[in-house]
DNA sequence: TGTAATTAAGACAAAATTGTCCGTTATTTG
DNA sequence: CAAATAACGGACAATTTTGTCTTAATTACA
């Protein structure tokens, strides 16, 4: 599995708010049902999303969540480093310590590049790509 | 996390009977000792490749494991999918039923070419050249 | 033939991830 | 100000993964 599911909900969630005509804020529940997302697991997700500055809340009525920034200046390497980790763009595939700093293992030669390429591409796209990609070529997003 | 441990250790394993000199049996408690891995959880994972015939075992005395093929016709993509499953080729990165079948979703676009070269690495990728490269370069393999 | 060695198999425990519930706090609206 | 709304935060439950332990089955060898 590459991603955890909190990862997932929140690439989705995330994707959901760059979609939005305006800065106005959504409520959790409506992105949970949206995406049949267990709402009080999305909500935990989204607080780890709010604390890092990519996304914003507020309280009471009419509250909710939006982007904390300029969808042009988040990127999805940004969402899975604050959810998951920066692990999977740096780990040794074996666990083993230290991949890169010490002799390599057998699976770096292998796996190195293909780790690579994910974080340059995970840092070269950013959630407005996502979210215009998604309207324009009406993408699924949701079930 | 793109493998479970039990993947991990799994492939660590194989290497190491890749790199024996004979084909005579090692005990799983000596590879164990060699990885420091949990003896009988290595033994289940063992358990796995071994119904799968990518590892022969014998009980008893002067018992253990050994490859089930030639090193040469076991690939590392043979070894992720009997333990991890095939998922980590096939599945949509946001969990989507489908990916491929239906309209893409959002991060196809991102994670079908690295996923695809990934699966292609590891179709290309043999027990052997692995082992032969961990004694070719004396790569780290263990602690 | 009997004993030690070693995998197989299943039950169980611990830890991590995922999911649920409830009370608190803050905000809008009437 | 009161009521409704909605995020926050903590406790707790379910599930999955990881790790441990015990017993059975099989093999070598003295
Ligand atoms: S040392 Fe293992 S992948 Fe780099
Ligand atoms: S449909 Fe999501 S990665 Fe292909």
């Amino acid at each position: 599995m590459l991603l955890t599911s909190a990862c997932k909900y929140g690439i989705q969630a995330t994707i959901y708010l760059g979609m939005q005509k305006d800065d106005s804020f959504v409520s959790i529940k409506k992105i949970a049902e949206e995406f049949t997302i267990p709402f009080h697991f999305l909500t935990k997700v989204l607080q780890l999303l709010t604390q890092a500055g990519i996304v914003e809340s507020t309280k009471g009525a009419k509250g909710g969540v939006r982007l904390g920034k300029d969808p042009d200046a988040i990127t999805l390497f940004d969402i899975i480093a604050v959810i998951d980790g920066e692990g999977i763009f740096h780990d040794c595939m074996l666990g083993l310590p230290g991949c890169g700093l010490n002799t390599p293992c057998p699976a770096h030669e292998f796996w190195a590049p293909i780790r690579t390429k994910y974080e340059k591409s995970a840092r070269a796209i950013s959630l407005k790509d996502l979210a215009s990609d998604t309207i324009r070529k009406n993408l699924r997003i949701g079930k």
